[in-house]
DNA sequence: CAGTGGTCTAGACCACTGG
DNA sequence: CAGTGGTCTAGACCACTGG
């Protein structure tokens, strides 16, 4: 912990996350966290901007610094049965991969536009079938571009997450997403590999996920059988 | 513009925004600005930092500031067709209202768990179907609870949007979003309200919208026809 | 009115990048 | 090495909230 607001930060932090200051509770004032630790406000402040940042807190002038309720944390798929709605775990997910990653061209057409670059190296190629409770939920096709990323490691991804293996291996994060939604009937393949009836309605997804590298793009295709569970996003 | 970070600011945005800056190019240093502007340091970092949280910007310790590529805008309902896929612009949508909007209770189950607060007190609830075009592609839902709203003027939504009346009339703004999706067989009634075939395909999907205000939330049931257009969403 | 957070000054030392 | 952004000090004046 080398510099002073990230101290005070994580004092703060961890007194909220403990309940030591309750939702709703003002946190001590500038001065006093001046006082306490012996530093300028100008640090203090630093500190808790980086509170307000996470919206941890949120500041009144003239009044002080209020303790906000917790805001969910991102989850950009969930899977959830009827009855938990929301506010409940999330059930537990096993992956189940098609056939092993593969490294590949960009099919054409494709269902995003590409930038040259994508479209002239290869891409990291993922068919996996996810499951909860052994019932299929969800059928997903996932494209790596590797025009940004050297030396792939294909051997394998850590707990079965390409975002995890992505993140520790090469420090790339998720920071954002856009999707297009749809409902379809299912095709006799999507069908058989979901466990569900031929022409039932099956969610579809195309997603584009950004992240924390420039024009680094991770995109997917997904094909939801919820007749048993929903699938859940948010931000 | 009363204060000196806020001109900064702004006179960096629009230059970013006119491509006076390009993607990729450094910003002036700090010491730069500082003596463009004649304020200190300090207040040339405050600028800067608001450029970073919105991230127009990154800085690199030792190099500059950088101009990132601009992120989507945050969309949380568009409508696309399907070849436009992403990135063109959305669709013009008309909104009809089924009825006027009318103040009653929450019904009861509702979809998603409610305070005490907000069981206790009215909700205004507004049904509505938008169209593209002249084709129906969504009936929507929706449940404002009037618990934390004084005085709701029902006289009017300002350009038929809830988001930009509860915005422009009592500051209120929506911060996050959960969802969950699911595929569904239309019933009869929606299906002749979004004029599809009786048990073709519809997209389904339950909302709550977390807002600036502590534990205000609004709430949205939403049907979609998605046989001509997607629906799209990104933050 | 006293107390709060918001803006700002004019410096300082440091860690990091690149030549 | 000179130049960059990151952290920090010890003050100042201001706008806002509530009694």
């Amino acid at each position: 912990m080398p510099h002073h607001y990230q101290k005070v930060y994580q004092d703060l932090k961890s007194q909220i996350q403990s309940g030591e200051y309750a939702i709703g509770d003002y946190l001590p004032t500038e001065k006093m966290l001046c006082e306490k630790y012996s530093i300028a406000r100008v640090t203090v402040r630093q500190a808790l901007n980086e509170l307000v940042k996470e919206q941890l807190v949120t500041r009144i002038q003239g009044k002080g610094s209020v303790v906000q309720p917790p805001r969910p944390t991102l989850a950009l798929l969930s899977i959830k049965g009827f009855s938990e709605a929301v506010g409940k775990e999330n059930r537990k997910v096993t992956n189940i991969f098609l056939k092993p990653p593969s490294v590949s061209n960009f099919p054409k057409p494709f269902f995003y536009p590409l930038t040259d670059a994508e479209q002239t190296h290869s891409c990291l190629y993922i068919e996996r079938i996810r499951l909860t409770d052994e019932t299929p939920v969800m059928l997903e096709f996932t494209y790596v571009p590797l025009d940004q990323i050297q030396d792939f490691d294909r051997s394998g991804l850590i707990n079965n997450s390409l975002f995890k293996t992505l993140e520790e291996k090469y420090k790339i994060e998720i920071v954002g997403l856009e999707q297009d939604l749809r409902a379809l009937e299912a095709d006799e393949d999507t069908a058989f590999l979901l466990k569900i009836k031929h022409q039932s309605p099956v969610l579809h997804i195309y997603r584009r996920y950004r992240t924390n590298v420039p024009f680094l793009f991770i995109y997917s295709s997904l094909f939801c059988a919820t007749d048993k569970f929903a699938i859940g996003s948010a931000w």
